[in-house]
DNA sequence: GGCCTGACTTGATCCAGATCAAACCGCTAT
DNA sequence: ATAGCGGTTTGATCTGGATCAAGTCAGGCC
């Protein structure tokens, strides 16, 4: 693979200069996960961050009585494991497991500790894209406590298209690319209820056929889902 | 006041040299603020981050449908906003009000964007505190989650008496800092929910008088809470 | 073909927490 | 004191989503 241009499009890497990633290239790894399989656990020593190159990989949490939250599904073009990194315990706080098979590429923490140091260039970079992971969580949080089943959903759908279609009007129609269970989980809802709430998103012009989805119109959808496109700028790296 | 020590106590400067933080004084700004007054709202430019000398302030967003989402709500030694001064957009993604009489110090945006260029190990610093609010925001994401209303109410009373209270084993009483509807809304319940919680944690030997709340015994309640102390260092920075 | 198996849907019921409504303080100001 | 008011509690009801339990359906495999 085309680790060169893998990386560049990368939130974190987009406004790095082709010097530090030549170096880069010389110090990650690459790294194939099977689905279902394990790449950390919570508490393990935070090692590396990651970039998808390809595939799914879920970030999640169990708590003690069982319960698994899900934080966010990474595709392609996305990084995570910032905030384990640069934080001081340097321990990762969340799982990470493949939901489809997957390819990562993987870079050491020793390469941003040096890099920082001589050069606050990149250090900015680097604040900047923990910043703007953060900014991800908080509008999570807000979702999760101001919207219902069926707008999670719809906000999922749009968010989703946006980031993978031509930005053009009409109908879209979009592909899920990982288990509707996987989906589910991520929004905080039941399988069940992601059904149902898929369903309930017919009346306003939304059809469902397996994993494929059309949306007739994304105006009429983001109305109902109270989806503002000024907020979440929906490039692939949100 | 003593801004020197104020600013030192905070997660955010702990690790940061002596020098540094005399120069900080010369650039920052006393604020007050009265009860219930605005500080800056969703969309505003960010111009400064801010730290807590006195008082409480809630950072939260509005939906469309007009709901209320409170992110948290930071007392004394606390710094806020970070991550939009960090950001490439720099705009604050939330809004902040003072829910009692408060005092703040502000550092305008300029002061950090100098010194991490000028100083690597101050670039780190801050790449770690805002890793930890990252931390912070993913375990309130996996609380809402997967932990009933009086749970959550449980947890945030043995958070806020691990950060108040000498860590001693026995009875512990906390005081409110600020309003029930705050508190509430803090973790997303209604405030008649929250009434009802409090009665319901009577059963595991916790008393409420007002705004004092007694705790018979911090490890039943934890127990009750799935509360791990080991993964929330309960410092008051966190 | 038939028959697993795993992913999804559908239906029936249940329950935590929201909502609506009223009462209950403990203030301050008349 | 008493009236008024904001914060809080209590009670009665409603409801979205969870849970439990059957179905359906498509693909792999003997």
């Amino acid at each position: 693979m085309d680790i060169t241009k893998i990386i560049q499009n990368t939130a974190l890497f987009r406004n790095v200069s082709r010097d530090i990633i030549e170096e880069l290239k010389g110090c990650c790894q690459e790294k194939k996960l099977g689905k279902g399989s394990d790449l950390f656990s919570m508490g393990d020593p935070a090692t590396s961050l990651f970039v998808v190159a390809k595939g799914w990989v879920k970030l999640y949490r169990v708590s003690i009585s069982g319960h698994e939250s899900i934080i966010h599904v990474f595709g392609p073009g996305e990084s995570f494991a910032e905030a384990a990194v640069f934080s001081e315990e340097h321990i990762y706080p969340v799982c990470a497991r493949a939901v489809e098979d997957s390819e990562l590429i993987a870079i050491p923490r020793s390469f941003f500790i040096h890099k920082i140091e001589e050069d606050s260039h990149f250090a900015l970079s680097m604040l900047g894209a923990v910043s703007a992971r953060q900014h991800h969580l908080i509008q999570q949080l807000e979702q999760l406590t101001s919207r219902s089943a069926p707008q999670r959903v719809g906000a999922f759908l749009l968010k989703f298209c946006a980031s993978s279609g031509e930005p053009e009007k009409g109908p879209k129609t979009v592909v899920l690319p990982y288990d509707k269970a996987i989906v589910s989980a991520r929004l905080n809802i039941k399988p069940e209820t992601f059904s149902r709430a898929l369903a309930k998103l017919e009346e306003i012009g939304v059809k469902t056929d397996n994993r494929t989805v059309t949306i007739e119109s994304c105006q009429d959808l983001a109305d109902y889902c109270d989806f503002t496109y000024q907020d979440t700028p929906c490039r692939k790296s949100c």
